[in-house]
DNA sequence: TTCCTTGCTTGATATTGGTCAAGCCATCCA
DNA sequence: TGGATGGCTTGACCAATATCAAGCAAGGAA
């Protein structure tokens, strides 16, 4: 309910509605209302109805899906983004679960009066296709780098792509729990360990959250990261590239765009 | 160039365009052009720029991906679908190869029309953000189906899936090369062979392409399908559902929607 | 402090899936 | 008809990954 201004600037400033209309701006998050969530709440099980656009403004958001007493982890998720848009587009139920791995504060925009300025504003509506594609692109290299890679090369693309954003430092610092990031990378959190140890002999080191690069070099030649798999985002110098920019990457911890649903 | 006007009402048919305007229509296939291919001719490679929506009327074609001279199936399209539609919309290069596994008649959409018509009309903007919602619910339910089930259980759901498209026949034909299907369902074509083998125990009998279901109830029990992973979408009776229902599944035989890129 | 709890790691073992090699069986072609 | 070819299958083996169990280390609560 209540909403800082410096609030809706940044959902202002997301590439949904960088160059929308002052009047679309206000018709879309008319509506809206601003909440808090305690880590570890379930925002929206799958299969739920989806009635809001969410947009997480602070904290993590987990996107799961499960089958059989078995849950993985579709994506991770950090201010600023938007997430279920596919869902709420289609006006259909969710296909992921979401949660907050952290405490968390949440914007929900009416689906309804979403869909209903998509329809008077081309513009607008043009916008979210975009956005569209650019999280479908995400979840195709998701796939390739699910099906094409084994466990020891997801974790090595991922602390590349992880030192990209987090501007070529080194060492570099998780951004969630080594469980969580297991069951992004499809693997068990005992892999996850193997895994890493057995990079030590790349010149990677562990400890706790943060993970020293020694030699990027030879890490890479394992890793042999690619454009068309590997989004390699330039860091959050700014904010955000462009629209015609793909804006979601499925393994972040820094994502700058969105994830529909 | 030459098009027969039985064509072009299915295009007009498809969800894309089923509602459109007529002068719409006209704008987008303005410029469009047919083609015929043999098989197994490279439509498009990982990486080069689109300038087209495609449209495949006839023949068979696979979307795959690629990383270290390993392959990998995303999709595989059968008439009448679209593709490569995300990177028409952000304008970018294509994340999927995409190459004829049968001869094809295939129609080719400018897509710098398509984006053009976009800006233009709101309510084709919202069929396109639409046609991509789909196309991003099929992917995650791909994504969860790689991540959570193993080999066998995937082939079992492929079966359990194709049996529903196929109009609950048995036995039902498998629509491509087993080696193709392999690829698709994430697995050597020696271990579709053997998950083919132990499916056995289940009623599965398999005779070249016609693959008997003896027993539904057995497979089911083994498959555990799941509404929120696989699309059982009903049999081709008339054409194509409402445009507010997905259209698109991963491992289809026929599908009647459509897959970007 | 001491005792939990929680997340992580490690080792032993089982299961799954991939690779290599051989063989089978259709089809196509000379 | 013979012989190639290509797709599929099978077996033997190996690599990758999951599972189970135990142990460790840091942090929080009594």
């Amino acid at each position: 309910m209540t909403m800082r201004p410096a609030d809706l600037d940044r959902v202002r400033a997301l590439p949904l509605f960088e160059r929308a209309a002052p009047e679309v701006f206000r018709d879309v998050t008319g509506g809206a209302f601003l909440q808090r969530f305690p880590a570890g709440t379930t925002l929206l099980m799958e299969g739920d109805r989806v009635d809001f656009l969410y947009v997480l403004l602070d904290g993590a958001v987990e996107l799961q899906g499960s089958w059989k007493e078995k849950e993985t982890t579709l994506a991770l998720l950090r201010p600023v983004s938007t997430f279920i848009l596919a869902a709420v587009v289609l006006d259909a139920d969710a296909l992921m679960s979401a949660r907050t791995l952290e405490r968390s504060e949440i914007l929900m925009l009416s689906g309804e009066a979403l869909r209903r300025t998509m329809r008077q504003d081309a513009d607008f509506s043009f916008a979210v296709a975009q956005e569209l594609s650019g999280c479908y692109r995400g979840l195709v290299r998701a796939v390739k780098n699910q099906k094409l890679r084994g466990g020891v090369e997801r974790l090595a693309n991922y602390l590349i792509t992880q030192r990209v954003r987090q501007g070529m430092c080194d060492p570099i610092v998780l951004p969630h729990e080594k469980r969580v990031l297991a069951s992004l990378l499809g693997m068990s959190p005992e892999n996850l360990s193997r895994a890493f140890a057995s990079l030590s002999s790349y010149g990677v080191s562990v400890q706790g959250a943060e993970v020293g690069i020694g030699r990027p070099e030879a890490l890479e030649r394992l890793a042999r990261p690619h454009p068309l798999i590997d989004n390699h985002m330039p860091p959050p110098t700014e904010n955000i590239g462009k629209a015609e920019r793909e804006r979601w990457s499925s393994q972040t911890g820094r994502t700058c765009g969105s994830v529909l649903g």
